[in-house]
Formats: C-alpha cells, structure tokens, sequence
RNA sequence: AAAGAAACGUGG
C-alpha cells in the first residue's frame, strides 16, 4: 500500500491519470486502503475529472471505508470544483467538530465560496485556528469569485496589516481579480505596484493578464497596452 | 510511524 498510493501519486503527477487508474484497479479489492484511494481521488481530482472523483468518494463510503481529513479536504474540491453543495454539506456535518483545522476548514471556506454561500465559508474562516496563506487566499478569492470586489480587497488588507501573514502569487491573482471585478482600478494598480516593490512577488503572465482584464473593462485601453509591451516574459 | 491532502486571473 505504501508503494500503491506512491506509485498512483507518481504516476499522477507526471500527467498519466490512465496509469494511474490501472494500478489502483489492479489493487482495489485486494489490498488498497485509505491513503490509496484517497491518492486515487487526488489524481481524478488535479485532471479535472471531477464526476470520476465524486463517484470515487461516494464508493469508498460505499465500501465502508472511513474517510479522514484528508480525504475529505480532496473530497471538498470536487465539490468545489462541481458546486456540489448537498455533498460538501454532508461532508461539513461528518467532520464538523474538527474544522477548525487549517487544511480542513480552508477546503471548506473554498468549497462554500464556489458554492456561492459567502456567510457560510466566513464563519468557517472565522473558525480557523491557524489560517494561513492558503486559508487567507481562498477567503479573498472567495469574495472575488462572488463579484465582492470591495470585501476582498478589504480582507487582502487585514491579511497584510493585522494578522501579518505574507501574501504569495495566488493572493495576488485573487486581489486584483476582485479589483477587476468591482472596477477598483486605482487600487488594482497600487497593488500591482507593491507586489514586487513590497511584497518580494514578481508578476506572472497571470497577474500581468489580471491588469490587462482590469484596464481593458475600464476602458482604459491605452494602459493595457503599456502593461502588455511592458511583459517581461512573452504575452500569451 | 510512513506513503495520500486545501487557495490559481481573463476568454472559451
């Protein structure tokens, strides 16, 4: 088994799902526990193979296999992904008592916020013991992806002033997507500004798309095409 | 014990 859901994550990483697949099938009935099948949901889950992966999870409780964090936090994409709220509800009420736990409980906030239900992903959030980037992001993007462009960005900033946690390239992404959204251009510059000068984060493609978005849907035409020129790396 | 786990812009 320890070789199982190595050779599954092995094989799922480097692009091949169908290898994957095959070995687990190969081991399922006989000697596959937990961590292969969750190794097996992971995999469906990074190829996008979101009705495969809930299918996965629904038989596994099927079999009778007794799901644990981690599982569940996989399980929570899927959901995320699928904006499967009945099933992310089902797993929030099994694993309730425990999410306050930072991976658990920041699956949680994103499978919510995909969900659209804003309120329920920030009472989780609020209830995080230990947040961290990941939880601080998928909150900000929370609000950006519901068109809360002005929360969001409030949220970014109670992340970098009060509880002095580093934003990274994924924060970023989120923030001035919100500032896209909600047609803050002002402060998506200045964000885009301090990102690199303050921050120590270099814009990607991604954040440079990101300023294109926000400029363009501003009509501010002219700038977008200064931000593209100024791409260090080639516009895609 | 160990192997499996959460956040990712725009357009389509």
């Amino acid at each position: 088994d320890f070789a199982n859901s190595s050779i599954i994550n092995m094989y799922s990483k480097a692009g091949s799902l169908d290898e994957a697949r095959r070995i687990f099938t190969e081991f399922k009935s006989t000697t596959a526990n937990l961590v292969c099948w969750t190794a097996m949901l992971a995999a469906y889950a990074q190829h996008e193979e979101n009705e495969q992966a809930l299918q996965l999870y629904r038989e596994m409780n099927l079999e009778g296999l007794k799901p644990d964090d981690i599982t569940f936090a996989t399980a929570l994409t899927v959901c995320a992904s699928l904006g499967e709220l009945c099933e992310g509800r089902r797993i929030h009420q099994r694993a309730k008592c425990r999410d306050s736990d930072v991976v658990l409980g920041t699956a949680l906030v994103d499978m919510y916020s995909k969900c659209g239900r804003l309120a329920e992903a920030k009472a989780v959030f609020d209830g995080i013991l230990e947040k961290n980037v990941f939880s601080w992001t998928a909150m900000v993007g929370g609000y950006a992806h519901n068109g809360h462009g002005a929360e969001a960005v409030e949220l970014f900033k109670e992340m970098v002033n009060s509880a002095k946690i580093a934003p990274n390239q994924v924060t970023f992404t989120s923030v001035l997507s919100a500032c896209s959204h909600a047609g803050l251009v002002e402060e998506g510059k200045e964000f885009f500004n301090v990102m690199s000068t303050v921050h120590g984060v270099e814009p990607s493609a991604e954040h440079f798309g990101c300023m294109v978005d926000l400029l363009g849907r501003a009509g501010r035409l002219e700038e977008a095409e200064n931000m593209i020129r100024s791409m260090p790396m080639r516009p895609d």
